[in-house]
DNA sequence: AGGCTTATTATACGCTCGAATAATTCGCGC
DNA sequence: GCGCGAATTATTCGAGCGTATAATAAGCCT
């Protein structure tokens, strides 16, 4: 009767040891693929322990998707905040959202997996809801701090509709560049990016692209 | 024993009553929930009667996803054609595709739920990569015929520049509208759609959103 | 150092899964 | 109108699912 020796581990640490071993799961399997079982076992634990941590696979579901969308917009934001100008955050917000680890394959995977639950669990839907504005506000306010440097006047409500269609060029090149990948060389997505967005906020060429001002 | 009546079906009407099932079931109850159980009694048939028609349960899921994706694109292009001129066919091809039946939550459900299947199966990514080209190939046409109406020289590649970015902002535009329908009006979206790409593509205002010219 | 809490393992249960096979009934060709 | 091929149903199988519960060992506290 010898059990398996175990070691006790904190409850934050686990619960994020078994969160990435769930997105592990599901990125090399599917959503299908991701049992209690499998993600006991990517975990190094077994089975049981799951309910320990978690009242249903469900909520641990539901702890992933938290987990990933997070790691996608932190990675923009923290790449924007370097930026020392506003133009500067601007570019490198945009430029970070078509570019590893942002674009990756596994990323796209797993973003997918929990879009394509929303329609079936409405606590998927608020998930969404909460990080979808909250990237289109963050979004919102590095064009109004771009535009009031650039000393251009703007409506706030002009200013929401350019946001609305830039959030939609940038995930929508997102989509592309990763589905794609094959397709466009490391930087040619990011220059691609960076044109896009300034003729859809109407500015004289290289205003926003080029390199140095 | 008294068995079940049926009706023996045509081979073509009865994939594709099992294809319209598998979809329903995915989208309602998610790729986990599309059993075969549940397929068959949604199309009113028992489970044994998929595996006549489908050497596997994932060979009906590949006929499926290709059967979403067709859809999609024909709406649009069938809307594109009715155009008279080529600045009416971009413009309807652009407005078709943020606008309902392309703009449908189940859809997107669909498309995301086989859109996570890529990385896992390379048969999806085969059928992706097929219907991504292709679209994209309509687009870069109605793109370059209208340049050629309006009389504006574009170097092919600029002309596929100019696709690719279209293409990531009515992906996007499409993606934002069907998830968060809620935020937008019904025309709120086309119109935004439009005044879009008609920056992205450097055109005076009005000179493609506008209704008549 | 030894007891106590509890994190973790182990095992079992009832259910449903995809697939295979056998039995039946439909409907076309003659 | 009947026989025969094949479309469809019915039944079975082993595997794997999520969950519940009992047994156990780890490691902090005093």
């Amino acid at each position: 009767m010898n059990r398996r020796t175990y070691h006790r581990a904190s409850e934050a640490e686990r619960r994020e040891d078994l969160i990435a071993a769930t997105l592990d799961c599901i990125a090399e399997f599917g959503i299908q693929g991701a049992t209690v079982r499998q993600i006991a076992m990517r975990a190094g634990v077994t089975g049981g322990l799951i309910r320990h941590y978690f009242s249903s696979k469900d909520q641990m579901l539901q702890a992933a998707y938290r987990k990933v969308m997070a790691g996608m917009t932190e990675a923009a934001i923290a790449a924007a905040i370097e930026g020392e100008t506003a133009r500067s955050r601007l570019r490198r917000f945009i430029v970070a959202n078509v570019t590893p680890p942002v674009t990756d394959p596994r990323t796209l995977s797993l973003w997918a997996a929990f879009i394509s639950h929303i329609q079936i669990d409405q606590s998927f839907a608020a998930i969404h809801r909460e990080n979808y504005l909250s990237f289109l506000e963050a979004l919102e306010t590095l064009l109004s701090a771009f535009f009031v440097e650039e000393k251009r006047a703007l409506s706030p409500a002009q200013c929401r509709t350019y946001a609305i269609g830039v959030n939609a060029l940038v995930d929508g090149l997102w989509l592309e560049g990763t589905l794609a990948a094959d397709t466009f060389a490391e930087h040619e997505l990011a220059e691609n990016a960076l044109i896009s967005v300034e003729a859809l906020l109407r500015l004289q060429p290289g205003e926003l692209s080029a390199e140095q001002r």
